[in-house]
DNA sequence: GTCTATAAAGGGATAGAC
DNA sequence: GTCTATCCCTTTATAGAC
C-alpha cells in the first residue's frame, strides 16, 4: 500500500521527468537528470519507474483516465453525427498538440512488433478495445441503419484512421498544429458524408468483401454485436 | 576507394552481424558481439558502420536494390492490373517473411519524428517519391480512364496500403506468414475489382473532396502529373 | 587506406547495503 | 524507500601498426 508521501515522492519524479522531457526532449533526457532534477539518487528513480519509458506510459495512461469521463458528457450533449465524430477524434488531439514532443516518445513503440507497448500486442489489448468502444459509441445512432458488414467495419475503421491522424500530429510542426486541425476538419466534414452512404445498396457488396478480408486477417474484433430486432 | 579487401571486411562484418541478428534479435546483439564474431576489433566494426541501426539501413538499401530491376521486368510482363499489384505489394513483403526479426529493427524509427529514417522526413523523400512511383507505374494504364482527383490519389493511397501491410506483416507471426499472405490476396481481390469503380460518375464528387483534404494536408505530391490529350 | 588496442564519456538498468 | 556502487551497453576518440 503507497503511503502518501510515497505517492508524492513518485508525482515528483513524474512532474520532474515531464518538465525536462518538454525543455530537452526524450532522448536528450536521461534518469540521471531526472533524479538529480527530483533531488533524488538515480536509484530512487527508478524504484518508482521500471524504466525511462514508463514514465512517459504514466503520463499517457493518466491523459486517458482524465479525457475519458470528458468524452463521455461530451457525447452525451452532442446532436449531429459530426459533432459526436469531432468529439472522439477532438480530445486527444489536442493533448498531442500541448505535448508533442513528451508523447512523440511513445510512437517509436508503437509500431515495434518486439515491445510490449506495440499496438497489436497483448498488453494494450484492452486500451485497444476500449478506443475502439469509443468510436461505436460515437456511431452508434447511425449504425442501426447500416448493413451488418458496416456495422462491424466502422468502429475499427474509425480507429484506424485516428492512428494515421495521430501519426500526422506527431509530425506536424506547423504553428499550434494547424495542418492537423485542417485536416481533421476535412476529414469530419467527409465521414459525415460519407457514413450515411454506407446503406446504399451499392456499397454492400464491397463492404461484405472488406469484412471476409479482415475476417481473413483476424482484424476484426470476433464477435459481431448481436443485432437484435425489437 | 574502396580495396577488394576492404569491400570482403565491409561484407564480413554485415553478414555476421545479420547472422547474429537473426538467431538473437536486434537488441540483444550487441556491436561487440557483431566485432568479435568477425574476428575484428570494436573500432574495426565501427571503421564500416558508423552506428548498429547503419549495418540494418545498408542492408535494406541493399534489398531495395535488388528488387527494384526484379519488379521493373515483372511489371513489363503482367497483363492485368491484379498482376501488377501483385507485384508491387508482394516483392518488399517476401522480404520481410524472410527476414522478419532483422528489418523490424527499423520500424521503430519509421514513425518517430525525431528520427531521420522517418517516413516522412527529408532523408527519406527520395526513397518515398520512388515507392509512391513504383505504384503509379503498376496502375498506368487504368490512370487514363479515372478523373484527375483519382489519378493524384491513386498511387499514394496505394503506397499508404502498402505501409499498413507493412505493418502487419511485421506483427504477423503466424507460420511463413500466412495470414499476411491470406489478407495480400484478398486485398488485391478487392483493389481489383474497385479501382476501375472510381470511374463511375458517383464517385467524382467524393475523390474531389478526399483530393482536397490531402491538399490541405499537404499530403500529395504537389505537381498534378500534368494530363496530355493526343 | 585498413585496421588493432585501448580508453573514456555517458547512458539504462540492477544489486544490495542502509 | 533511498542510497551507492556497479554492470554492460553504444559511441567517440586516439595512438599507432601494417
Amino acid at each position: 500500500m503507497p503511503t502518501a508521501k510515497s505517492e508524492r515522492t513518485r508525482q515528483l519524479v513524474l512532474d520532474t521527468a515531464l518538465r525536462l522531457f518538454r525543455e530537452r526532449g526524450f532522448d536528450a533526457t536521461s534518469m540521471r537528470d531526472i533524479a538529480e532534477g527530483a533531488g533524488l539518487s538515480l536509484g530512487a528513480a527508478y524504484y518508482y519507474f521500471p524504466s525511462k519509458e514508463a514514465i512517459v506510459l504514466a503520463y499517457y495512461a493518466s491523459l486517458e483516465e482524465r479525457t475519458r469521463a470528458d468524452e463521455e458528457r461530451a457525447l452525451a450533449e452532442a446532436r449531429t453525427l459530426r459533432e459526436r465524430l469531432a468529439i472522439a477524434y477532438g480530445r486527444k488531439l489536442a493533448a498531442v498538440r500541448r505535448d508533442r514532443r513528451v508523447l512523440g516518445a511513445l510512437v517509436r513503440y508503437v509500431a515495434d512488433p518486439e515491445s510490449p507497448l506495440s499496438l497489436f500486442s497483448k498488453e494494450t489489448a484492452e486500451t485497444r478495445a476500449a478506443a475502439i468502444a469509443g468510436f461505436r459509441h460515437a456511431v452508434e445512432p447511425e449504425l442501426a441503419a447500416l448493413p451488418p458488414a458496416a456495422q462491424r467495419l466502422l468502429p475499427p475503421v474509425l480507429w484506424a484512421i485516428y492512428l494515421a491522424l495521430l501519426l500526422y500530429a506527431f509530425h506536424d510542426r506547423s504553428r499550434g498544429q494547424a495542418r492537423t486541425a485542417a485536416l481533421v476538419e476535412q476529414l469530419l466534414d467527409l465521414l459525415a458524408a460519407t457514413i450515411p452512404m454506407l446503406a446504399l445498396p451499392f456499397a454492400a457488396p464491397i463492404l461484405e468483401r472488406v469484412a471476409a478480408a479482415a475476417d481473413a486477417a483476424a482484424l476484426l474484433p470476433p464477435p459481431p454485436p448481436a443485432p437484435r430486432r425489437r
